[in-house]
DNA sequence: AGTTTCAGTGAACAACTGTTCTTACAGTTG
DNA sequence: CAACTGTAAGAACAGTTGTTCACTGAAACT
């Protein structure tokens, strides 16, 4: 029986994987910036000093850890709107994915909705970095449909800004509703989903209401 | 020189008064949750153990302050459109009031902000029950405007939700921005005005959409 | 085979934490 | 004026914190 050979590079690896777990984990009832470094080390198993081997401190592992939560999440969403042509199915399309996704990844979203008003602003500044573009993108792809013939570029964005604020939103809300009431979550998410619609209407006569531009 | 006569309970509420205030500076760079007591009782110049005098624990202080921030600021808020009849021009209205507090208040808001998706529970649900009060209470004004005939509650609820969520979602962006540049905050000003604008316009085309009910 | 590298250990450190006492002393009450 | 009340002080408690250091042992390299 070979049990599997592992590199040193694999084993570092996995360690900090767990540290990054184990944060993650802690972090369903506070915030980063009231985590301490033992706290961390214990629940990962491993002793406070090896710690520095893989972060200069606290605010470097929240840094590491927002950009893999965002990092392995916006790339979802986008593709999921690879081919769509028609603006209102996009937004709805991601609604789902977002939702879907939500589901699976809990603590990752939780984690991205407490930071970003957390009181670590390096920290903040990655994830507000991270929506700006995901913003910006979601504005690159609008920009090529029909739906947008005579759209400047500033009321894009401060379409897809406002978007994506609600998506935000939504998770944080989500979140925040008990597990024992799946009812209540549905109905948290039709509210949401009507607002969306309320934005796509908003939309629709953009250009041609008379306060418009 | 006759001093002045301090009753007891004047310098009572004096001291709590003080502890309130130095948590709420010591806020500016951390979470409620990140907060020590000896920290706080040190900035408010009073011994550890005398903070027993006026809270059981930092979460108990913690839900005084969010009491004190939404209570004094919702009012002035709702005041502000008493006798206002448009409903376009309430919006703005609200925006332009809740900007001016904003600047005379910004301590207040960055609390709100930063615990409305922080850590401690007891307090994130104060916030979200004072803010889902006044969304409430926009509704009901809103109802007995002529631009709402034909207007379900729960349509109106869903619209004064949105919006209470994106003027939260500006001050949250607001006290982001730097101080030395005011620029960028006119910018999210701007921004954040016509995403309202946007809203409005899918409310003046939310009965006669064909999805719209 | 011998040497180097380095992730993780274990012990020690001073500093700080929340909480519990007893004590002092000024405003309040009869 | 004397007895009472209760805020705040001061000291002490056991725990916990972040950081440092010399160390071990196994993988990596020559």
């Amino acid at each position: 029986m070979a049990h599997t050979v592992i590199t040193r590079q694999e084993q570092k690896q996995r360690t900090r994987q767990a540290l990054l777990d184990a944060a993650l984990r802690l972090m369903e009832h506070k915030n980063l910036g009231s985590l301490g470094l033992r706290e961390v080390t214990r629940e990962a198993g491993i002793v406070p000093a090896a710690f520095y081997r893989h972060f200069r401190d606290l605010d470097d592992l929240g840094i590491a850890l927002v950009e893999e939560s965002l990092g392995s999440m916006l790339p979802v969403i986008r593709d999921a709107r690879r081919g769509l042509t028609d603006s209102d199915e996009i937004v709805h399309r991601s609604l789902e994915v977002l939702l879907a996704y939500l589901d699976m990844h809990r603590d990752h979203f939780r984690v991205i909705a407490r930071e970003k008003f957390g009181g670590v602003t390096r920290v903040r500044q990655v994830i507000n970095a991270q929506l700006q573009q995901a913003a910006d993108e979601l504005a690159d792809d609008l920009s090529l449909l029909p739906d947008f013939t005579g759209w400047d570029r500033a009321d894009l964005q401060m379409l897809t800004g406002l978007l994506v604020n609600q998506m935000l939103l939504l998770t944080a809300t989500l979140l925040d509703v008990p597990a024992d009431q799946p009812g209540e979550a549905q109905r948290v998410v039709d509210t949401a989903r009507r607002q969306l619609q309320l934005i796509i209407i908003g939309r629709r006569h953009w250009l041609d209401s008379p306060t418009g531009h």
